[in-house]
DNA sequence: TGACATCAAATGCACGCGCATGTAAGTTCG
DNA sequence: CGAACTTACATGCGCGTGCATTTGATGTCA
């Protein structure tokens, strides 16, 4: 019993690790070829673009670590090369003066719509 | 029609993600802090554990790498390391002089027998 | 045999990550 | 008020990764 659920458990890690590698490699190397975009930065995207209607709604970081698997070191840097290459737009919260609220940009909105079949059409290659 | 399969599809990436993410941190730090090993150090002992009875057989370094989701590159260097804790041993193929060998020491495999248990019980604890 | 393609493995390099720490802004409580 | 604590975010640092290249050994074919 014991030794058939090891293997059970086994064999299901294998195949997650399966599915994780050949996904998220994929559409690294798509996203990227296609819209210079890694990963983590289409994630953050994603949030936003879902997050918000339009361009101007915001999120704070915070609230988009919890979202995200990524540190918060990792975030930070994340949103600094989305600003730098003007997809994204950091704002002063008025009343926390700690907390940096997040936007998309116009160019951030056009490039994550572009994204997103590249996006939808891996993940439904994979696991459709 | 579509729209929903997009959902699904969606959903189930995230909690693939999800899976990946919380198993796969705790193994590493599980891993790390009891036996000092890394996620990618271990996969490379369960491997050569698994292939041979006892110690003195081998595998060959491109039919690992075959077994794992490492680049080629990486797993070299992570034999280099297993090899430096010497877990791990290196040994020229007679008849391929291109190729190595690999195989457990007795301490590598002492070493994977203490971590299996660990490897196994967080494994069973995300995916039971 | 000699020129050329192929293969196994190692290595230089740039990059993104997490951890630990720093900085500045808010909070709590005497 | 003010000292100690907590929170939000940025940054220094070391590490493991993948990509591209190198080194050296094997095939192949004329």
């Amino acid at each position: 019993m014991e030794a058939e659920a090891d293997v059970d458990v086994c064999d299901k890690w294998s195949e997650t690790l399966r599915v994780y590698h050949t996904t998220s490699c994929e559409l690294e190397n798509e996203l990227q070829s296609r819209h210079g975009l890694g990963l983590s930065e289409f994630e953050v995207l994603l949030i936003l673009g879902r997050a918000t209607g339009e361009c101007g709604v915001k999120a704070r970081m915070k609230d988009i670590e919890a979202e995200t698997h990524l540190s918060q070191s990792a975030l930070s840097r994340t949103v600094t090369r989305l600003e730098k290459a003007g997809l994204v737009a950091r704002a002063a919260c008025e009343f926390d003066r700690r907390a940096n609220f997040l936007a998309l940009t116009p160019a951030g909105r056009e490039r994550f719509e572009q994204a997103a079949p590249t996006h939808r059409s891996v993940l439904l290659k994979h696991l459709g």
